[in-house]
DNA sequence: GCGACAG
DNA sequence: ATCTTGTCGC
């Protein structure tokens, strides 16, 4: 486990935040197939917060895309970087994600976000700003459909609809499990969506999320009471003579 | 102005 | 995200 600090240049204020998202927007490509489903290496990352603490703990989980096995994880705690806003998760979320990801033994491959892609309202979600920062293939996978719209996929799993913004297709409602709530998929960065919608099928053989965003929620939650729980150092108070 | 709103 | 036990159902 790595501790993070938030980098000196970070944004303070949401007008900050939105013009560093309105630079970025122009490296992302989306011209990429991206790597193909089911093989090398794909890495779930995710983030649990002890906000009164002012803890965050992030987790990245490298799975074998063909069995699903891990084959490694990194952890990495830091103080909180940004409140949540909606539209401006990311900077709430990245400096400890890429500590995280820096820590990996091995490279990363594609990035599986728990959050939006290009569905975003200035398509610049928090897997499009993770991928023009490590410069790696990303995708995201949302539990909600944020403030897009959709018509319901038909009930079997691998059946999905558009996600809407007005009239644009941001992203898909895919169903994973039949009878169940999709999962809203978009693309971060050098891939597709046909292609992220292939990733999050080929990564939910059990369950409606994928297993790395599984994996890593899981290990993010451990990481974090690890950090403020019994036994976690406490920094030395800090104090004038 | 008010409400909604990834995590 | 997080606060939180049991419970209904396959």
């Amino acid at each position: 486990m790595t501790t993070v600090p938030i980098p000196a240049d970070w944004p303070t204020t949401e007008d900050e935040a939105r013009a560093v998202q309105d630079e970025l927007r122009a490296r992302v490509v989306l011209d990429e197939p991206g790597p193909p489903p089911g093989t090398g290496h794909v890495t779930g990352v995710d983030v649990a917060y002890d906000d009164a603490r002012d803890v965050v703990a992030a987790a990245a989980v490298v799975l074998d895309a063909a069995t699903l096995d891990v084959v490694a994880e990194a952890t990495a705690v830091g103080r909180i970087s940004f409140p949540y806003v909606p539209g401006l998760l990311a900077f709430r979320e990245i400096p400890t994600v890429l500590a995280a990801l820096d820590a990996l033994p091995r490279p990363p491959g594609l990035v599986v976000c728990d959050g939006y892609g290009l569905a975003h309202p200035r398509r610049f979600g928090l897997a499009s700003h993770l991928g023009v920062l490590t410069g790696l293939p990303t995708i995201g996978v949302a539990k909600n459909p944020f403030t897009f719209t959709y018509d319901a996929p038909a009930a079997e799993r691998g059946a999905s609809a558009p996600l809407l913004a007005d009239t644009e297709e941001v992203g898909r409602a895919l169903r994973t499990r039949t009878g169940v709530k999709p999962v809203f998929v978009s693309v971060g960065h050098r891939t597709t969506l046909p292609t992220a919608c292939a990733h999050t099928l080929a990564l939910t053989p059990a369950y409606r999320l994928p297993e790395t965003t599984r994996r890593a929620d899981a290990l993010c939650r451990r990481a974090l009471r690890e950090a403020v729980g019994p036994g976690a150092e406490h920094p030395a108070p800090p104090h004038q003579d």
